[in-house]
DNA sequence: CGGTTTCTTGATTGGGATCAATAGGAGTGG
DNA sequence: CCACTCCTATTGATCCCAATCAAGAAACCG
């Protein structure tokens, strides 16, 4: 995936505490940042500052290009654990002669990777109840560990219920509660923010059988 | 916005009928499509078979980018009335010389609003009520036809009430229960599909004040 | 430690879903 | 034109899931 060039670019760097912002919205856009280490999350922000969590981001995802329509970001990104990232200026990959086109191609595959990332979170939201809306955020934390090469059945939570609840549209006591549930079902097991999913196949059939509605995340 | 390099390459127009098909969900992506007149709806379906609008379009708006990510659609699009597109072949334009600068900066920002667009339908999802959700979807749709040159404050909805509630993540008696509230506030008539706005402030308060939460007692 | 925040659990409410029945077009054929 | 059917929309009654309200418990942190 175009390692060359991004390498080329991405010589800066910068490292971010917990809690720390990496763009707000509002702010002009410069950068495209590609995540070292760490964990991040976007939100907006409507009129009444009700905030709403668009998404939950690892190692290796690019963040920054809801920038490219207005040169200005439409959301905040926090860190929300340690983190660092890369810089990659965007008005140089713009100039770049050499990315007229692989790098193109990669862009346009991240901007659509992302849309159909928030298409299923339409989906999640349109269609599934609470108790899938948690069991199908479990199982994307799953893939993405597994996919980074972690456990795909013992992690960390790096988020707070509250954030977990805003990001899948429910209150925070509904998100403790079916954690709850899920435990005394024999699913998983949690201890705060450490969970270890002793069933996941129960979470899948929760996911996409129970009470016929369904779709997974991501 | 490139009209120059796109009208070159959008040489080839598709009618369709109402109902009609424009690509559909595991098709192979060929073509970008700019919608000449006419309305869309497109859609996901998961598993089960169960559909999720993900979006309504009409005339200006570009249609397909869903595809650019696997080089498959990953949503079908329909034709809610007789419409008629402009088909873009997708291949000329990551070949073509011209399109190294202009057009790829007009594809970012097409791939990137369309984000943006995304993001707003998840806070509409995730944190809105029913009344605002269809509040904004009047509001929606009365800015759409305001930017086309139409009235803002009557037209003709193209799709139908159980489309509306998909979309809005509702049941098609909720919806039709809001608009009847509507009507009774004095904020909209509606006749069927004609809908007629009286007072679109009102609606906006709706859209961003939740009237029913924030009353302790009266 | 004590103060603060976050999480869990219980009791109750309420918004929207569901179930059910009616009304209103739109289209068809007589 | 009306009579008929089909389909969509409206309206009413009831139910249920998740929100809200409330109170502890556990973790966090100076």
């Amino acid at each position: 995936m175009e390692h060359g060039l991004l390498e080329k670019l991405a010589q800066t760097k910068r490292r971010l505490r917990i809690g720390e912002c990496l763009y707000r919205t509002g702010e002009g856009f410069f950068f495209l940042y590609i995540i070292r280490s760490g964990f991040f999350k976007t939100t907006l922000i409507d009129k009444e500052g009700r905030e709403q969590i668009t998404g939950f981001h690892m190692s290796g995802e690019m963040m920054g290009i809801d920038g490219i329509a207005t040169d200005i970001h439409a959301c905040s990104a926090f860190a929300l654990e340690n983190s660092e990232v890369c810089l990659i200026p965007y008005q140089q990959l713009e100039n770049t002669d050499q990315s007229s086109e692989a790098f193109q191609h990669f862009l346009r595959k991240a901007l659509s990777h992302e849309i159909t990332r928030d298409e299923n979170m339409m989906m999640l939201l349109g269609t599934m109840r609470a108790n899938e809306r948690v069991a199908a955020f479990l199982l994307y934390l799953s893939q993405s560990y597994l996919a980074r090469g972690f456990s795909r059945y013992e992690f960390y939570l790096r988020m707070s219920r509250a954030e977990i609840a805003n990001y899948l549209g429910l209150k925070i006591e509904t998100v403790s509660r079916i954690l709850s549930s899920f435990q005394s079902m024999g699913c998983i097991e949690t201890q705060q923010k450490h969970i270890v999913i002793h069933d996941l196949e129960k979470l899948k059939h929760l996911d996409s059988k129970n009470m016929t509605r369904s779709h997974p995340l991501s």
